[in-house]
DNA sequence: GTGCATGTTAGCATATATGCGAACTAAATA
DNA sequence: TATTTAGTTCGCATATATGCTAACATGCAC
């Protein structure tokens, strides 16, 4: 079962009504699903990350689950985090 | 010669001390020119572009030319206005 | 049971992208 | 010359991501 079908089970159980706006919100949080597990991959904490990126382990959570939105700047500290960077296309 | 470097020529001629700081903003500038390829190979003009995203010309222009930084939000729909979508890889 | 580590969420403050109008270049065109 | 079109730049207003603290949940160890 992959890493987003597992966040989408623990998350109904825990939320039934969350995907009813399904369609228009799922690149946002599948956006947050690889920001989780790339973190996950490098075997590192929340709190590991917020220190890197100077901030509290809150703002990786909400950008891990909540964000509805995320600024390139953010999104290439976190890469940089955890040992990566960020790659642009428009196809 | 790319148009990246086109660009470069250009500015540098208006504000030669404009690349000093070269190294930590070449993301993001190259990230401008991107912008502006794009548009102009779906043969648009900024207005059109505006017209699309709600908004005005000087938004855009400041995107391809001065913006820092960037939401992923604001990226998609510039994508979707010239007929193409992102793609955002942690690599 | 009691701690301890990790993660989640809410509320509010702050920083910054975005929205907008107006004035300005530069080039093309008549 | 004057006009038009495309683009740039400037303040300033507004919207929203981000920063931060505190409280709570959960699992795991002891």
């Amino acid at each position: 079962m992959s890493d987003l079908q597992k966040y989408k089970n623990k998350r109904m159980k825990k939320d039934p009504d969350f995907w009813k706006g399904y369609d228009e919100r799922f690149e946002t949080f599948k956006l947050g699903v690889l920001l989780k597990q790339a973190r996950v991959e490098a075997g590192m904490t929340q709190e590991q990350i917020a220190r890197e990126l100077k901030t509290t382990k809150s703002v990786i959570s909400r950008m891990e689950n909540h964000a509805t939105d995320i600024r390139l700047s953010t999104l290439e500290k976190f890469a940089k985090a955890v040992g990566r960077h960020i790659e642009v296309a428009l196809v």
